[in-house]
RNA sequence: UGGGGCGUCGCCAAGUGGCAAGGCACCGGGUUUUGGCCCCGGCAUUCGCAGGUUCGAAUCCUGCCGCCCCAGCCA
């Protein structure tokens, strides 16, 4: 199916294995609060989770998150564990971060002990308000510089219980105006006298998530620890609390994007909500996107992991179409249902000249030849039927394909009928059809007319009565709540539908936890928890219908005509000169602050340097000490444009101070490109080295050979060969491709090392080209 | 607004200096005893916008715009 993708965990897994950390091992975890049922949300995560340590030969744990004794409960407990089993994984261990409170304590009287931690006195409000806000920095507190002595007296007591809730916590002693807010004296400790579901009452300080988190991945030996994206800010706490204990191989906190569908909303408040008011029935009704909800509906686990690898795995915050969802399990389930026929909707067909009395078994594959799986049952047929009341029309639209007065069409499996009479009620229904059928039409086509309508039936005096429920999808829009922010005014008030439907016998053959596909219908599922109340389906999915949906929009094309708002415009010179505007005005600023960078800013325009790479250099005194230094050597223009644009980039992992060149070097090797003795790309390498190990660059362009070459034979062969080794290309390019000249270009620049004079084999190239 | 993250087709998503992958959706056509499945073809002269560097930019530089996250003793 989907080669899978290598998204950048698995790209940083594998980095992280080709330099040989953690000894190639990978470790990952799944974790759980336990206060709440999973949902499909989630799914993405163990899939995640657990498919990278399968895939890498590697562990996956289990691990309850269970620090806050006042929202747990077992009984999630339970049913998590039931979740991820029912998902298709068996985790590698099952831990609770509830047993780790000794280890976390004792490492919390380490940090007190260096000065790292502190008891703070003060109130939750006093906390809030001294924290400060996201432009303001915070306040110290007043209790920030306890002696070490007091404040392990204080967490002694603290766990000792000697403090009531509230009036105490840890705190890490980080840094009140750090610009991360999670860094401003992060609490560790807060005091809940609260039973705990299962350490008791053993503890009455718990552990936040920040200070347990991290270090209960270092006790698990965790490599990469994969959370969702809003826990990015906290990374930088993360890595403080490792390096503070210091772990020699702390694990690393990766964050991905979490899933978002259309039409859906995934938090526990909601389906909190929507089962107190009896909305659905429980947290694993059929129609709710919870794991167990999803399991019961019948949608199979299957489905689930091949959802998870089809929607990616990135940063961006994004929302997957439901459709997608719904795609998988169609997909999942298409070669694994077998095939039933099942009336929803029943219009009885009495066929006029059917052998009084006979019944006739008919054979029908359990699967469609495409599908290629083996299997039968029989279907039998007698003088009445019941057909799909929707699959007749006295007056149809066009492009009909099902029956119609007077028309014909064929019983799936069966027999070609044709309708001879409409019987109405009294009421003024169709109550029944009177049709004939044609013999001869059993097993083979029709000869001299063509009948293309296929439908679905029953024989009435052998269907089953069954139950089955289709479920329409909680929101009526999208994105729920979009304009009002209310996603409860968004709700559909018709998301389930109890038919009484008519089944063929077969059916009775098969224990409950069997799925068909109802054909022409969709895949159903015979949940295991409505056995006892006889033939009880879910539809798990409709079947795609283009019929149905090319209907619903000629319907919608009918009304009105929304018109789209025209995007604003946005002329590209009023822009241009608007940031002009404000580049001026913040040099302006600067300057006036720094007036040795003006005069830098204008020796540099001066020397021919553009505005913005004059700027680049000079608001920097490190890069106008360079600039400087290549005076004489090199045109100055040129060289604050190789510092603006290529040196800035290059030496961003490494810094700018202590450079291993000086100025002069930066300007011999700029020389060397303006001589020619150097191409761009040349120029780049060897900056590169340059800012790696430093020397003369001419030394280091000749210890490589890196010497530009403008020889039009040796250039003309190198073309000559790309052009024969690519005869594609060459004609697509004659064709008219014109954009393939970059292709050519690089296989050119490829084959001669980089080494090629750029400007001098784009017009050999054309010229071989065009020719 | 301080800090952080993210902008590639209607929705997801590859791609990290050399021909804009793939899936869903959509539009044609074929096949069909499921208006299903399957098959074929079409779907981004352009990657948030604007300048710049380069022979060559979605990718490098500069600026701007937009969306999301952080001020729980929740996780």
């Amino acid at each position: 199916m989907s080669n899978e993708s290598t998204h950048f965990i698995r790209a940083r897994i594998e980095a992280d294995r080709a330099a040989g950390r953690w000894g190639g091992r990978v470790a990952t975890r799944f974790p759980p609060e336990p206060n709440g049922y999973l949902h499909i949300g989630h799914a993405k995560a163990i899939c995640l989770n657990f498919g990278l340590a399968a895939e890498y030969g590697g562990t996956c744990n289990l691990r309850f998150d269970d620090t806050n004794p006042e929202t747990e409960d077992p009984e999630f407990v339970d049913n998590i564990l039931a979740d991820v089993r029912w998902l298709g994984f068996e985790p590698t261990a099952v831990f609770y971060a509830s047993d780790y409170f000794a280890q976390l304590y004792a490492w919390a009287e380490q940090l007190v002990r260096d000065g790292k931690a502190y008891v703070d006195d003060q109130s939750m409000e006093a906390i809030r308000a001294n924290r400060g806000t996201v432009t303001e920095p915070g306040t110290p507190s007043p209790w920030r510089d306890r002696s070490v002595d007091d404040n392990l007296a204080l967490l002694r007591q603290m766990k000792a219980g000697d403090f009531p809730d509230g009036s105490r916590v840890l705190r890490a002693r980080i840094d009140m105006a750090h610009p991360n807010m999670k860094m401003r004296d992060p609490l560790m400790y807060r005091i809940r006298h609260a039973h705990h579901y299962r350490t008791g009452d053993a503890w009455c300080i718990y552990p936040m998530y920040d200070w347990a988190h991290g270090q209960s991945d270092a006790i698990e030996g965790i490599t990469h620890s994969i959370c969702t994206l809003e826990f990015d800010v906290n990374r930088e706490l993360y890595d403080w609390f490792t390096a503070a204990l210091g772990f020699a191989e702390p694990p690393n906190q990766l964050e991905f994007a979490r899933l978002n569908l259309t039409s859906t909303v995934m938090s526990k408040r909601f389906f909190k909500r929507i089962v107190a008011d009896g909305f659905v029935d429980g947290w694993d009704d059929p129609r709710m996107p919870t794991l167990a909800g999803l399991r019961r509906r019948g949608v199979p686990a299957e489905a689930l992991r091949a959802f998870a690898e089809r929607v990616g795995v990135a940063k961006a915050n994004s929302v997957v179409d439901l459709g997608l969802f719904e795609f998988t399990i169609r997909d999942v389930l298409n070669h694994q249902a077998r095939r039933r026929m099942g009336v929803l909707d029943p219009l009885e067909v009495v066929l006029t000249n059917w052998p009084q009395g006979q019944v006739t078994p008919l054979e029908a594959a359990d699967f469609p030849a495409d599908v290629g799986l083996p299997g039968s049952r029989t279907v039998p047929m007698s003088g009445r039927v019941f057909i799909e009341r929707s699959d007749f029309a006295v007056d149809p639209p066009d492009g009909w394909r099902r029956l119609r007065p007077g028309g014909e069409v064929r019983l799936r499996y069966g027999y070609v009928i044709r309708c001879d009479e409409v019987v109405e009620g009294p009421d003024g229904q169709i109550a029944q059809l009177r049709c004939s059928v044609d013999l001869d039409t059993l097993g083979k086509g029709t000869a001299g007319r063509k009948v293309k309508g296929v439908i679905h039936w029953v024989s009435a005096d052998h269907a089953v009565p069954a139950e089955v429920r289709l479920y329409d999808r909680l929101f009526t829009t999208d994105e729920p709540g979009a304009g009002t922010g209310d996603y409860l005014a968004d709700l559909n008030p018709n998301t389930l539908s109890v038919k009484a439907a008519f089944l063929e016998p077969s059916v009775t053959a098969d224990a409950p936890g069997v799925r068909y596909q109802l054909e022409r219908h969709g895949y159903v599922y015979r949940a295991p928890e409505d056995a006892d109340r006889g033939l009880v389906f879910n539809r798990i999915v409709g079947l795609k219908d283009t019929f149905g949906a090319k209907e619903e929009r000629d319907a919608r094309d009918d009304g009105d005509d929304a018109e789209v708002p025209a995007p604003a415009v946005v002329d590209p010179r009023a822009q241009a000169e608007a940031q002009a505007r404000i580049k001026a005005q913040a040099r302006l600023d600067h300057f006036t602050a720094h007036p040795e960078a003006e005069e830098a800013f204008q020796e540099l325009v001066t020397a021919g340097a553009s505005d913005d790479e004059a700027w680049t250099v000079a608001s920097d005194p490190r890069l106008v000490a360079l600039v400087r230094g290549a005076a004489g050597i090199a045109d100055i223009g040129a060289v604050a444009r190789w510092i603006a644009n290529t040196l800035v980039a290059e030496a961003r992992d490494r810094g700018l101070d202590a450079l291993p060149f000086d100025g002069a070097a930066l300007g011999r090797l700029v020389a060397l490109v303006e001589a020619g003795t150097l191409n761009a790309r040349l120029g780049k390498q060897v900056l590169a080295e340059l800012l790696d190990k430093g020397g003369d660059p001419k030394a280091i362009a000749e210890a490589h050979g890196w010497i530009q070459v403008s020889d039009t034979d040796a250039l003309g062969s190198a073309v000559a060969a790309v052009m024969a080794g690519a005869p594609d290309e060459v004609a697509r390019y004659k064709a008219g491709e014109k954009k393939l000249l970059g292709f050519f270009m690089g296989q050119v620049m490829a084959a001669t090392g980089g080494k090629a004079n750029p400007g001098l084999v784009r017009t050999m190239l054309q010229q071989a080209l065009d020719a």
